[in-house]
DNA sequence: GCCAGTATGTCAGCATTGTTGACTTATTTT
DNA sequence: AAAATAAGTCAACAATGCTGACATACTGGC
């Protein structure tokens, strides 16, 4: 919708007292309470916290990600990325390789116990994701992945996008 | 699907190598961050943060909502809850009456502000809903309701749509 | 009316995960 | 050789979780 079109919409809104919609906002904020909680026990048991889940996830589905990438994809700094990618090397998940093209960068890749745990917390979320969709109905994936999208700012969709479909393809090929 | 039945499941998952739906994993990812994180700005100009926005939205949505009722929503301790509290009291954003039935019980409700960026913060969330919603097709509004609701952990997926629930009915009335 | 239980508030300390700012090192590009 | 880039590090701080301990006010049962 164009800029004029969405104010033409607003106040058409507020003229007939369109609700929010509040059964959305709130069952986003529960649903991913749940989804990141159930995680979390697992990484418990390892002494690591939902920051390293997220350095874990997308070093295992996009292997030989740099520190640059990480970083945009994670939207932190580096600082607060160094201290938990410290403690996955340190702990024997996650590996740094020398760039082969540019020597400064650093390559990250799971080690076979970091696939692993990461394998393990993807199971337990797929799951969840999985008993959804069967109660919802299984025609709800396709409405729920275009949703999901959607809800991703404007200008960053289409590098999610690529990326979502990057790790698509590197899953593959392991 | 009964315990046996997801072992049957998993069984057969592993043979054919079936994927997790890590495309759906990443998207929540991104589709969180960027629906928090517009509320984020708001907040910030307020010097506010998440743990506010929260507390306020419940507020907003139930009013007369007492601690206890909070803190089950949030799943935090008293302690977490009552600095971000404070904070929304001091500001005249919430305001504590005294239980009638019991007076020991302090019962929550926004000040004129405090509902007015409630409000706000819920708009903001709102059109960005609005507008995944439309570009993914209008129908999906039902699939994606029954997905994130399925989203919720079993156990508490009754009082999860109990309180979405009692919450329409109070927006309804104000 | 007393007493156990409940609802809330508060102090102190700590962990995780985010931030800024400043600076270093290694490497590539110009 | 100089400038730019990729990464690492130190120090300090903020937000938001946690545990444990204890205080206050009120209710409900006996």
């Amino acid at each position: 919708m164009s800029a004029p079109a969405l104010q033409r919409f607003d106040t058409v809104r507020q003229a007939f007292h369109v609700e929010a919609p509040y059964d959305l906002i709130e069952l986003i904020f529960f649903a991913y309470r749940d989804f990141v909680g159930e995680a979390d026990l697992v990484l418990a048991s390892y002494g690591f916290g939902r920051a390293h889940h997220r350095v874990l996830h997308f070093v295992d589905r996009l292997p030989g990600l740099t520190i640059a990438e990480l970083l945009d994809i994670l939207r932190i700094t580096k600082q607060s990325l160094n201290r938990v990618l410290r403690d996955l090397i340190e702990g024997g998940f996650i590996e740094q390789r020398t760039g082969v093209a540019d020597r400064r960068r650093r390559l990250l890749v799971t080690t076979r116990s970091g696939e692993a745990l990461a394998r393990e917390l993807a199971r337990v979320q797929s799951e969840r994701i999985a008993s959804a969709l069967a109660e919802a109905g299984e025609d709800t994936r396709v409405a729920v992945t275009r949703f999901l999208a959607g809800m991703v700012g404007e200008g960053d969709r289409a590098h999610v996008l690529e990326l979502v479909a990057r790790g698509r393809v590197n899953g593959a090929h392991r």
